[in-house]
Parts: structure tokens; C-alpha cells; sequence
RNA sequence: GUCGGCGUAGCUCAGUUGGUUAGAGCGUAGCACUCAUAAAGCUAAGGUCGGAGGAUCGUUCCCUCCCGCCGACACCA
């Protein structure tokens, strides 16, 4: 039987153009999605969009538009954003606004609803006058009053929701947490989800009134209530997939499969948790992993933000340095689990000395002796790449099945600074003047070793990964650098 | 406030089950080579391992306290 594997990033908001932090979710979830290819697995890559909720309401009505035009707009704009991270051509969208994942949702609610896991419930909301918003107990002050208005008292409003029974899953989710080791990567993330599990679940509503805001999947056999938009869009997981259908796609990426969900940081509760008991209430097999991203923050950790003027739009980058620069710096240089700066400075040096005076620059010099010196060499098969470790370095694979891509990149770049002391030390440039099949020799190693660079680095940078096979394969000099020096 | 983590060279970070001169990459300075994108190679400078106490023959690495930073503590998806 043939392996599986499934992966999917979160879904962004449709309303917001796509920051570095989205750009580092999808290039991560890309470089696995290809390396697991690679590896023979036939992958399912998911990502889209939540297009439902007040948020989504609220800036449609702002623009004077229908909900539904303003999300189409938008998906279109979201696709082409993540089309320039350079990301596998099998991706699948779904946006929740879909008729397909509509029908999943409220399938799904039915199911839950049937397993007496959704009750109706008065909800009480803190409404503040002078914001003219709801507001939660982490927006108000020491005195239960709005840190915008602390003056006023907030009013107490009363509300029919629905409310999902989370308080029941506290046991079934510390044993399933028992049975995975590392369900939840890094394991500091994991311990936050299970002293959270530990400090007791309550109950919490999923619907809202239909009359307040209307823009949400409808409740199954209620007419007054629509869904909450995050309950909506956590099921957009296996609504890709074909739920409720559990047969297909279900069963092959979801059940036989390995389900791996990627989030930043601020998603842990939803995906490790939630989901999790979610699923369980629906009779559902659980995911397999979460790995969670840390934040990209500007210079000296401090976030980015618009006022501070540190932010750095990931499609900038691309326009100015290509998608396989973006993904680079990304894997290479940003922490695997924790927060880490992303600064033009440190991108620009990062560029010049591994890209542009590294892997570039080696690339030349290896196919110049190659071409001056009709070296002739016999390139390993990719199967002999997959198949014998010694070619690859040691642990590499290790580190990117546990998701460490920073160490795999490391790995990448110590074997091209190997080969740049290797010609240094053995000079082939000179031995051609006095023994060139020796020279010879040692130009085809290296060109092979150039080539299982190229071999290691297609999940990552692929189109560069491709463009370095190419040559080595052709016995071709670049007619260009690869990566021009910066000024 | 409670729980957890962090604070190591200019920058980003490793590390030590406590033991002679604390590591890497980048950046900086010098030397030198020429296959290459004036790149690569070699060498060097640069650290009281957050602070103060304590236990120890001895600690950056254990304990206590302090300072600073960060995360979790639920309806923000």
C-alpha cells in the first residue's frame, strides 16, 4: 500500500494581506510537503482561507460590499500571495465559504450535536457602551471595567448560544496527550497545552445570534443562530478532504495517513486542543502532530509593527530577490521553534555571504574547471540518493522528521563550505597544468558532491535545487551567477 | 499574581551528566592564492558565560535571592 501523507498550514483571515509570519507557515509546510515527495509519499498539502466572521463583517460592510464579493476578491489576492512563496503546484485551497465545507461543517455539528455534546445555554457578553463592542474578561481591567473606558460600566447582555461540552474532554485528552510523546512540537508548547488541559476545560459557546451578525455558517436545524466562525473553520481540516465522506481522501490522508497541522505560535490552544476534543466528540481519529512556529519579530526581538517601521513584507523580498531568497533566509536562518528577527541587515548579510560568496559562487568555480577541463563524471540516480545515507549528511533526515529545517539547512551549507576548503586545499586549478587526470579526478568529485547539494536543497529552494542539477548533469558554467554580490 | 522558559563574543545562537587555554556562523582586521561573482583559504582581535550570595577541592553549568526579557493562564481563529 502506498505511504500518505498529510499536511496543512492554518487559515488566515481573507482580509488581511499576508505578513512574514504567514510567509514563514507556508514556505516550512511547503519545504516538508516536497521533502516527504521526494520521499515517495503521496502528499495532501491543504491551506485556504476563513472567510466567515465579524472581523470579515465588519470590513465588507466598511467597503460597502457584499461579504461574499469582498471574500472572492480576496481569495484571489490570497492565492496569488502565496503563489509567489513558491509552493508545491498540488496545493489545495479551501475557503470555508464553500458550499462543499458549508455542508461539511454542519454535518459535522450534527454529529457532535447527536453525541450530546452541544447544548443550549444563556451567554452572558460584556458589552461596553463606549466601545460599542463585546469585550472578554482579558480586555477589561482589575475593576471589570474597559481599559478604553474605565469609567463606565460595562452592560451585562444575555444570549441563547450554543455551547460545546469541552468540560467532558479534560481525561480523553491528557490520555490521548499520554499515547503521544510529541503530539505537540516544540515539547515546551506541548507541556503549556497539557497544564492548560490539567487547569480544567469549561464549557464554551459556539454560535452566535444570526440577528447580530449574520455572516457565519448556519446552525443545523436552527434558524436564529450561525455558527462561530473558528468552529466553522477548524473543520475546514478534513472538509478538504472530503469529510463527510469518510471514505476516499478521508480515509487515505486522514486515517491511514499521518496528519501533520503547522500553526504559528498563537494557534496552539485551537489546533492541540480544541480540534482535538472537536474531533474526538465527533467519533473521529485525531491528528497526528501539531508543530508550532515562534513569531518573526523585528531587530532585538521587538515585533514588527507599522508604527515602529520595522516591518519587512515578505513579497517585497520576492520581487527584489526571488521567491527561493525568501524560502532561504526563512529555513536557514529563523529559528525552527522560537521567535527570531528578520532584519533587512541581517537578511542582506545573510545573502552575501551563503548565497552570493557561498553556494553561487561555488557553483561557478566547480563548472568552470568542470567545462575547462572536460571533466567527465557519473552522477548517482535519485534512487541511490534516497536509498544509501553516506551520500547525505549524518542526521539530516532525522532533523527534518522532527521538523528542525534550521539544522537541516546548517547541514547543507557545512558540505558547501567543505567543498570551497576542499578546492583550496587541493588545488585542482594547479595540478591541471601538471596532472590533469588527477585534476580531473578531483573536479568530478566535486562537481558530484555539487549535484547532492542540489539533490538536498529541492525541498527548500527549489527552483536554485533544479537550476544546480541542470548544470552539473549538462557539464554547463553558469552563463550568469546564480545570486549576484550586493553592492 | 501562579506556572514555565530565557539572559554566553558587535549580531544570531551552540555548549558543559561541574574539572586544565568557553565554541560556531556572520561581521571586523591582516596575510596570501587565482578555478570562481575582488569570491574562496589561512591568521588574529573580541567574552568578569545578567548581578549578588551559597554549597563544592573546583562551576558558565547545582541551590537561593535580585534585575531584565518572553510565553501560558480560555471564548482574540
Amino acid at each position: 500500500m502506498e505511504k500518505t501523507f498529510y499536511i496543512t498550514t492554518t487559515l488566515p483571515y481573507v482580509n488581511a494581506p499576508l505578513h512574514m509570519g504567514h510567509a514563514l507557515e507556508f514556505v516550512r509546510a511547503d519545504a516538508i510537503a516536497r521533502y516527504k515527495t521526494l520521499q515517495g509519499y503521496d502528499v495532501f498539502f491543504n491551506t485556504g482561507t476563513d472567510e466567515h466572521g465579524q472581523k470579515i463583517y465588519t470590513k465588507a460592510v466598511e467597503k460597502g460590499e457584499d461579504p461574499q464579493v469582498f471574500v472572492d476578491k480576496n481569495f484571489v489576492t490570497f492565492k496569488e500571495q502565496v503563489g509567489a512563496f513558491g509552493m508545491l503546484e498540488n496545493l489545495h485551497y479551501v475557503r470555508t465559504t464553500d458550499e462543499a465545507h458549508i455542508k461539511a461543517a454542519q454535518v459535522f455539528w450534527t454529529k457532535v450535536y447527536d453525541n450530546g455534546y452541544i447544548y443550549k445555554k444563556t451567554y452572558q457578553a460584556k458589552y461596553c457602551i463606549g466601545c460599542e463592542a463585546e469585550k472578554t474578561d482579558s480586555e477589561l481591567d482589575e475593576n471589570g471595567h474597559c481599559l478604553l473606558h474605565p469609567g463606565l460600566e460595562l452592560e451585562i447582555i444575555n444570549e441563547e448560544n450554543y455551547f460545546f461540552k469541552f468540560s467532558e474532554f479534560g481525561e480523553k485528552l491528557l490520555t490521548f496527550y499520554e499515547s503521544k510523546p510529541h503530539f505537540v512540537l516544540p515539547d515546551f508548547r506541548f507541556n503549556e497545552v497539557k497544564s492548560f488541559v490539567k487547569n480544567g476545560l469549561q464549557d464554551f459557546s459556539i454560535s452566535r445570534m444570526k440577528e447580530k451578525m449574520a455572516w457565519g455558517i448556519p446552525v443545523p436545524g436552527d434558524d436564529s443562530q450561525v455558527m462561530y466562525v473558528w468552529f466553522d473553520a477548524l473543520v475546514n481540516y478534513i472538509s478538504t478532504l472530503g469529510y463527510p465522506l469518510l471514505e476516499d481522501n478521508f480515509e487515505k490522508y486522514w486515517v491511514r495517513g499521518t496528519p501533520l497541522q503547522y500553526c504559528g505560535k498563537d494557534n496552539t490552544r485551537f489546533q492541540a486542543i480544541m480540534w482535538q476534543a472537536m474531533l474526538i466528540a465527533a467519533d473521529l481519529p485525531n491528528s497526528d502532530q501539531i508543530v508550532v512556529n515562534g513569531f518573526i519579530t523585528g531587530d532585538k526581538g521587538i515585533r514588527m509593527s507599522k508604527t515602529l517601521g520595522n516591518v519587512v513584507d515578505p513579497l517585497d523580498i520576492v520581487r527584489e530577490y526571488g521567491t527561493d531568497v525568501l524560502r532561504f533566509f526563512l529555513l536557514k536562518e529563523i529559528s525552527s521553534f522560537e521567535d527570531s528577527p528578520f532584519t533587512i541587515e541581517r537578511f542582506r548579510e545573510s545573502y552575501q555571504a551563503n548565497l552570493a560568496n557561498g553556494l553561487g559562487n561555488l557553483v561557478s568555480r566547480i563548472m568552470k574547471m568542470v567545462t575547462n577541463y572536460e571533466v567527465n563524471y557519473l552522477l548517482p540516480t535519485d534512487e541511490d540518493l534516497l536509498e544509501f545515507d553516506d551520500a547525505v549528511p549524518e542526521d539530516f533526515h532525522t532533523k527534518i522528521d522532527q521538523y528542525d529545517l534550521k539544522a537541516a539547512m546548517d547541514d547543507i551549507w557545512r558540505e558547501v563550505n567543505s567543498l570551497d576548503w576542499l578546492i583550496q586545499n587541493k588545488e585542482p586549478f594547479k595540478l591541471a597544468k601538471t596532472d590533469m587526470p588527477e585534476a580531473q579526478r578531483i573536479v568530478g568529485d566535486l562537481a558530484i558532491r555539487l549535484y547532492i547539494i542540489g539533490f538536498l536543497l529541492q525541498p527548500f529552494m527549489p527552483q536554485t535545487a533544479e537550476t544546480i542539477m541542470k548544470l552539473v548533469k549538462e557539464k554547463k558554467t553558469p552563463e550568469k551567477p546564480l545570486f549576484n554580490r550586493l553592492a
